[in-house]
DNA sequence: TTAGGGTTAG
């Protein structure tokens, strides 16, 4: 006993700064060696000693030291309990551990002192090696088990929809069948993901079929799910139908059709289903509430907002920091510019998404000189806070303002995106500067902006306002001929329209997908 | 036991 200790603590303390991830993989580590051999120490002399270890490691657990009550595991040199496994495989993974050092440790002496664990252990150590992010390690210990249940199958399945390989889940779920398994609620739940994560409406289809075949239409995550791949697919028709069918939607359902309507821009069925969901009693998450006030602000809908403000303050959302910058936000983009600022005032709500939002909804709403003051105030900014306050100046044609502001900004940051370029092409519109709109054109050329859709409207408008107009059509026939939107069209367009050359005019117009 | 959504500002 005291020899196998010994044995076993200096073959630890040979690994430098602890890693042992080479001493605790697999059957053949050299802990496992080490511990075969001593095959007559496999059991403690003394029962009482087993379970006086197993109350300082389960003490340890409760007093949230994984890392100490791993140790004191891997040093026994005697079988626990399979529960206190599954209990420590778990915690390796649970929110925040991500102990895969831990996890490793667990699996050795598990398989060391137990060369045929139950199924349900071993898919315990599947899960707790991906969410701990190893696919490897999970994928590993899938092969080599003798015996699997569908419980394997999801867990390896489940690892990789989540450790972003879902071709490799799909790959898995059609092996799964052929090995005589049935799929279960899990495993579609696990595939759905999947589909999700890569848009895949065909396959998606199919899976939704052998869904109702096997009867788990019912289900209300594996509905959700449904709801979600389907909205993401931009087919909210069927995704609202799948939803309608949902027995009882919960708060994560109700979270998925409100975003989703949100996302295909429409954002009065968001609204109507935001407050549907209290008439189903069900709570809103704070993330509905955000979706439901961005559905607010991008249809001006200032009364729902109200509405909504007064919601959240009786649920007590109104404390949330994501909460409490969308109701900023809606309020800043309704115009109501008084209550953004009361709600911006209180404690606690001044980060630098709030700051922007309040500075914006001033920039936008023509009180640029007040946004500028709040501008200066800002204890911090980033690249969204610089290109709020340059939009308002370009919004209202404030040029030799943005000009000033264009000089301040490149001695003061060098972060710009495009968003900042499209804005610097306005201004060179409204000073009708095509040198200086030429120098950004070949800024965005050497900086790989090109590919951007706003940047290359930006080019567009710049040239056709410049009167350039074999510029402007260069950038039609080439830089954006890949995709072109109505803001394309319309710069174009009018450029003609205003210089009499109404057939080149309807060309475009003729081109427009209405 | 295992499964789904999300993250506010230009």
């Amino acid at each position: 006993m005291y020899f196998t200790q010994f044995v076993l603590n200096y073959a630890w303390a040979a690994i430098p700064n602890g890693n042992c991830n080479n001493i605790c993989m697999g059957g053949n580590s050299l802990l496992n060696l080490l511990l075969c051999d001593k095959g007559h120490l496999t059991k403690p002399s003394n029962p009482a000693t087993a379970k006086a270890v197993t109350t300082t490691i389960l003490n340890h657990l409760d007093s949230g030291r994984l890392r100490k009550a791993v140790s004191i595991l891997f040093y026994a040199p005697f079988p626990f309990h399979f529960s206190l496994y599954a209990r420590l495989f778990q915690l390796c993974s649970s929110t925040g551990s991500r102990a895969i050092v831990e996890a490793r440790k667990v699996e050795s002496h598990l398989f060391t002192f137990s060369p045929t664990p139950p199924v349900f252990l071993v898919n315990r150590a599947i899960e707790a090696f991906a969410k701990c992010g190893s696919l490897g390690d999970a994928r590993e210990l899938f092969e080599e088990m003798p015996q699997r249940d569908g419980g394997s199958w999801n867990a390896l399945i489940t690892a990789c929809s989540q450790s972003g390989s879902p071709e490799e889940a799909f790959r898995l779920f059609v092996k799964m069948s052929r090995s005589g398994f049935l799929p279960n609620e899990i495993t579609f739940a696990s595939v759905l993901g999947s589909c999700a994560a890569v848009l895949a409406l065909s396959l998606s289809r199919q899976v939704h079929g052998l869904i109702v075949k096997y009867g788990f239409g019912g289900n209300v995550v594996i509905g959700s799910s449904l709801v979600d791949i389907y909205g993401k697919c931009v087919i909210i028709d069927d995704a609202r139908k799948i939803f309608d069918e949902i027995k009882n939607p919960n708060d994560i359902s109700w979270n998925i059709i409100v975003r989703r309507y949100l996302e295909m821009g429409e954002g009065e069925e968001a609204i109507v289903m935001f407050f549907q969901m209290f008439k189903a009693a069900v709570r809103p998450l704070k993330f509905t509430f955000s979706n439901a006030l961005v559905a607010c602000s991008s249809i001006s809908a200032l009364d729902e907002g109200i509405q909504i403000h007064g919601v959240a303050i009786k649920m007590g959302f109104d404390d949330d920091e994501i909460v409490s910058s969308s109701l900023i936000d809606m309020y800043a983009k309704c115009g109501d510019l008084e209550s953004a600022s009361a709600i911006f005032d209180q404690p606690n709500s001044k980060d630098v998404i709030s700051w922007t939002s309040i500075v914006s909804g001033y920039a936008m709403s023509g009180q640029t000189w007040k946004a500028r003051e709040l501008f200066d105030e800002m204890p911090e900014r980033n690249v969204i806070s610089w290109n709020a306050m340059l939009a308002g100046y370009a919004r209202y044609s404030q040029w030799e303002e943005a000009v000033d502001f264009l000089f301040l900004m490149r001695n003061t940051t060098n972060n710009i995106d495009q968003v900042t370029l499209g804005l610097i092409l306005k201004v060179c519109a409204g000073l009708l500067d095509v040198e200086l709109g030429k120098q950004v054109h070949g800024f965005i050329y050497r900086h790989g902006f090109s590919s951007s859709m706003f940047v290359g409207n930006g080019l567009l408008h710049m040239y056709s306002k410049c009167g350039k107009m074999r510029s402007a059509k260069t950038v039609w026939f080439h830089q954006i001929s890949h995709w072109r939107d109505r803001v394309s069209s319309n710069a174009l367009l009018s450029s003609y329209a205003r210089r009499g050359r109404s057939e080149l005019a309807m060309t475009i117009f003729c081109g427009m997908q209405w």
